[in-house]
DNA sequence: TCCATTTGCTACAATAAACGTAGCACTACG
DNA sequence: CGTAGTGCTACGTTTATTGTAGCAAATGGA
């Protein structure tokens, strides 16, 4: 698979061309596997590849690379050797805004 | 009339095995255009399904109407006569969620 | 040293999902 | 009547994801 040189060139991540960073970000977290990565790396976790996978429900790994690709070049994401993958200062950030998610799920779970 | 009734009989929602709501929801969320519909309705804005498309890049309606089916099942969306799609109550609960994502994004976009 | 694991990562064919265009039935105007 | 709006669907094409298999490099014994 051909290395993707700078930021976003293979596929102008969605609504980019907007000027939104906001389409941007949701079009890059609206991809499958998005979400789940960085919620399973959530509260400093480090997981291998492998690891990262078993906790996916044994997601291809094909797709679990592009989008650690894409989650790492957008800065979200990074591998320390000997540790394996997990969340940057601003994968932290970013997933600070999902950790009321769990809370409003647990509520939704529950609705009439 | 929408016959939700068979509608969702094609797949579980992934994750929802588990049970653990959390993982029901990202894999709900993390379907193409799902945040973005939320994004486009957020601030009690109601939108015909037709401004919407429009609002969404002009997603192909096939997939919309998916989106849009699998939401109203799920509680967040509701289509009101004579008005359009708009947030249901949990719903505007759920986009709260995501509100903080707009500054973060912008935050995002001038990383170095 | 040789062997066995594990790492990150990729090839490839098959399947599922999304796209794009067109069009339906219905309603509301004039 | 005709025109235009609504929500929604059919269908053929393109793209994304899946599942299985396997690679080279690094690690750690025996």
């Amino acid at each position: 698979m051909p290395k993707q040189g700078s930021a976003m060139k293979k596929r102008a991540v969605r609504g980019s061309s907007s000027g939104r960073p906001v389409m941007a970000l949701l079009d890059l977290l609206g991809r499958r596997w998005s979400l789940r990565i960085i919620w399973e790396l959530r509260d400093d976790r480090a997981l291998t590849s492998r690891a990262l996978r078993t906790a996916c429900d044994e997601a291809s790994p094909t797709v679990l690379q592009a989008r650690l690709s894409e989650l790492r070049e957008a800065g979200f994401v990074e591998l320390v050797a000997g540790d394996g993958y997990r969340l940057t200062g601003l994968g932290k950030d970013l997933a600070e805004n999902f950790l009321p998610l769990y809370r409003f799920a647990e509520r939704w779970s529950k609705r009439a």
